[in-house]
DNA sequence: GGAACTCGCCAC
DNA sequence: AAACGTGGCGAGTTCC
């Protein structure tokens, strides 16, 4: 029901904006494809299709390099036929793919996000579904359109959509997300003794700790760009993977792209992101015995040895008794006492839990905010929810109430409620300025 | 002309 | 033993 009023609230948008963006993007998805058609790949493409060309054909694009031009995939699909995705057409120096890159990029944004402002929109608003019978974990899943995939990390991306969705007038949208949601969440199940430490002590960093670790430097500080960038690579290239169920090979791949290394052969001194010091990457490896990607690769297996053999030993543990145990009954139970059955694979099974009673948190504080809400009559709405945060489009004047309130579920109801929580839980409010769009 | 599929890409 | 978890959706393509 909460969800429902949600729904029935709606977003406000502006359409003037949509109509004036998606011409202004089709003008410059004209301009490049005049770029594209000057180039010797598109030409060629032309001489294969002729009246059949298509450059929104990934087919075709795959069969003029890879069959025509006799370039060699740089990675397969899922099918094993030639990747055509960002990742495969930046391996490949050919100009023309730089023009296809940039007008796939802008055709996303017109036709996926903009177009469905307009098209789903009733008298300036939007009421996307939320729903709770699609996910396989419980967790929501929403359409028409989806509220819970507007881009955010690229940034050319995020101003254009976000600049469409405003609160109502004289109000201001506002995000509430619980901090490391999932990461609590894994705890309560685990109670790894070092995991737990790790939550409730706020000077322990667990992704400092791993860059140290990873990278082989004892001194790092996070206030240096460089040593900031070390523990996002930690986190994102090996921890969180790690918890997702990834393993060292793939880390230590993705950890060479954070910090600008090759995924192959020997590393060239001076290569690499320079650390504070002046001290290229590769250098700074090499005199610690670390010469090529080979040797990280060992290394790299030796941390992911350590991370669970002796680290996180305790949720090691756990991981394989709850594999054991669901392979015996054929079947998982939340805490939250919701049950998964059917065919899982292990890493579905260690990461179902997490995911769907993580999210079954957010549920509870939506549901307990939606009541007070209406009890107290408040102006603020609640307008939608992404998976661990709130959104909601709120009367400033009601601003500090309302954060005090959530506070209160956050920290005192939802832990009452629900005593299997060990750690502690909390949520942090970011608000949007006065009659802006969802952008800073 | 619709269903079902692949591929690519956006979010958490 | 396994090799990153969950979705929605647009465009192209193939099948019926």
């Amino acid at each position: 029901m909460a969800l429902a009023r949600a729904e029935r609230q709606g977003i406000r948008v502006d359409l003037d904006y949509c109509e004036r963006k998606k011409e202004h993007l089709t003008k410059k998805i004209q301009h490049h494809n005049k770029r594209l058609e000057q180039t010797k790949l598109y030409q060629l493409w032309h001489k294969i299709y002729k009246g059949k060309t298509n450059i929104h054909s990934n087919q075709q694009l795959a069969r003029v390099l890879y069959k025509a031009m006799k370039i060699t995939p740089p990675k397969l699909t899922e099918s094993g036929e030639g990747s055509t995705d960002e990742a495969a057409l930046s391996q490949i120096d050919e100009p023309g793919l730089q023009w296809i890159l940039k007008i796939r990029k802008l055709n996303k944004i017109r036709d996926t996000y903009l177009a469905a402002f307009t098209r789903d929109q009733y008298q300036g608003y939007l009421h996307p579904s939320f729903e709770l019978h699609n996910v396989r974990t419980y967790r929501s899943s929403s359409s028409n359109p989806n509220f819970q995939n507007i881009p955010k990390r690229d940034k050319e991306a995020m101003r254009i959509c976000r600049r469409a969705l405003l609160p109502r007038p004289g109000h201001q949208l506002l995000e509430a997300d619980f901090a490391s949601i999932e990461v609590m969440i894994s705890a309560c199940y685990h109670k790894d003794p070092t995991m737990l430490k790790y939550l409730k002590d706020k000077k322990s960093d667990m992704h400092l700790d791993m860059a140290r670790q990873i990278f082989i430097l004892d001194e790092l500080d996070r206030s240096k760009a460089a040593h900031a960038l070390l523990r996002q690579a930690a986190k994102n290239g090996f921890v969180f993977p790690q918890f997702y169920g990834d393993y060292y090979a793939n880390n230590a791949a993705s950890l060479c792209d954070w910090v600008k290394l090759n995924q192959n052969g020997a590393w060239k001194p001076g290569s690499g992101i320079t650390l504070p010091g002046g001290i290229p990457m590769a250098d700074h490896f090499r005199d610690r015995g670390i010469k090529s990607y080979q040797q990280f690769l060992d290394h790299m297996k030796g941390v992911e040895d350590d991370f669970w053999g002796n680290r996180f030993r305790v949720y090691s543990n756990w991981r394989e008794s709850w594999v054991s145990k669901y392979r015996k009954k054929g079947q998982l139970q939340m805490l939250t006492g919701f049950e998964c059955s059917g065919e899982l694979k292990r890493n579905e099974i260690i990461n179902y839990p997490i995911q769907g009673t993580a999210f079954h948190c957010l549920l509870f504080a939506f549901i307990e905010l939606d009541k007070i809400r209406m009890e107290e009559g408040w102006k603020s709405a609640l307008i939608g929810q992404i998976h661990d945060s709130i959104i909601m489009d709120i009367d400033p004047e009601e601003r500090d109430h309302i954060s005090n309130v959530l506070k209160t579920i956050v920290k005192e109801a939802l832990p009452k409620a629900w005593p299997w929580i060990i750690v502690p839980l909390d949520i942090d409010l970011d608000a949007y300025e006065v009659d802006a769009a969802w952008l800073k």
